[in-house]
DNA sequence: GCCGAAAGTTACCAGCCAGTAACATCATTA
DNA sequence: TAATGATGTTACTGGCTGGTAACTTTCGGC
């Protein structure tokens, strides 16, 4: 099953080579994008790293704005697999909240290119930006809706849950800044250790969350 | 002393009204810059926003460039001034650090010009470049001392400072993202609120740390 | 009232960049 | 092996943008 060679006919050759290299583009764009922004990146700087022409590109992405597209969607729907794993598990508020913390955070270190992307959301427009600003805010009311839960079942201190969501992920979010592969901690270990951290600060009990594990 | 009138010839009112406009660009071009990104931002924005034309702002500012690093630099000032509060207080390490990040937070909702760009460092090149990460670098440093003397003083549970920090700090940074001034909360009040929660998830003692205050 | 500097304007240029046109190549399949 | 469609390339363009040149206006000091 490994490498599918090429000419072997047994495979969808064609359509698995475009799918790996579309992946590959998803990759290189989002890790330029994350690191000089989208309007600093010019699409000759991702089809040189991507060591292809320009128009080369055009063959996989309509224009640059899809593209910008296609990333948060990919974003996106990482951070919802995140939450939807919380909400999944039958613990308490708190834990759910830490749970879906943890993969979020996991999730943001796992590909530079699905997930780097917060940012740079302004320089969408029209229907494409309406339509990741609606999902980014169904996403936080998710979150804030596990607060929410925590408060009621007693597991999490009262607080503002828009606040204290805006803090946990704002913590989050913000590995996307500093975080890069290779480093001494892995990205579960880094996912572990913060959303302990953070979800510390909202326990009613915090002797549940020990650092340093 | 109120409005200095024009022709009032006992204040240098010339330069006093420069300095007035200098402040505005610096805030217009944060502000602009933080929304929509450096590169997403021409001076023809930033002059637009200020009625004024383009090359006027050339009175003020030598390029684009140096708009950002001076920018950066105004932010860095708050930066500072918030970390040296928190280590001048006689108070124990946890409290050190809870009021160098209540007023690092405080300072960034105070100004939208001051403080709201430290996304970008990868737009400027050079010396420039190096100075702004030397002191970013010197600054998160100060605040990892800050939790390494609340580990050594018993007040802060033994953690990576380095973490803890970056965690902390990026909640922070994050709130330049969201705040709007106007809102239902105001920045000093966010700031207590976020400082509070943030350092309750790594304090021994979180009961010294009630949220909702 | 007049001078001179500060402040601002219009007109312009050069380089960059998203996107296109036309052409070349490669591999699959009939 | 010839046809065909996918994949890429070189060459180009039109608009935007940072930055400059040359000129006008405003205003405080004498």
């Amino acid at each position: 099953m490994a490498i599918p060679k090429k000419g072997n006919t047994a495979f969808p050759d064609r359509a698995a080579q475009r799918e790996l290299k579309l992946e590959a583009l998803h990759e290189c764009a989002a890790s330029a994008f994350n690191e000089r922004g989208f309007h600093g990146t010019s699409l000759d700087d991702i089809a040189a790293a991507l060591g292809i022409s320009k128009p080369a590109l055009y063959r996989y992405v309509p224009n640059k704005q899809a593209l910008l597209y296609r990333l948060h969607g990919i974003s996106l729907d990482a951070a919802e697999a995140a939450v939807t794993e919380g909400e999944a598990s039958p613990a308490d508020g708190i834990e759910r909240l830490r749970i879906a913390l943890c993969q979020y955070i996991r999730s943001l270190t796992a590909s530079s290119s699905a997930c780097l992307v917060l940012m740079e959301e302004g320089a969408m427009t029209g229907a494409a930006a309406a339509d990741i600003l609606a999902r980014r805010r169904a996403f936080e009311a998710r979150f804030r809706k596990l607060v929410s839960d925590g408060i009621a079942d007693g597991s999490i201190t009262p607080c503002d849950p828009k606040l204290a969501v805006f803090s946990v992920l704002g913590a989050g979010n913000w590995v996307s800044r500093w975080y890069r592969p290779g480093g001494a901690r892995s990205g579960g270990d880094i996912a572990r250790a913060m959303s302990q951290q953070l979800v510390r600060g909202l326990a009613v009990d915090p002797s549940r969350y020990r650092l340093e594990g």
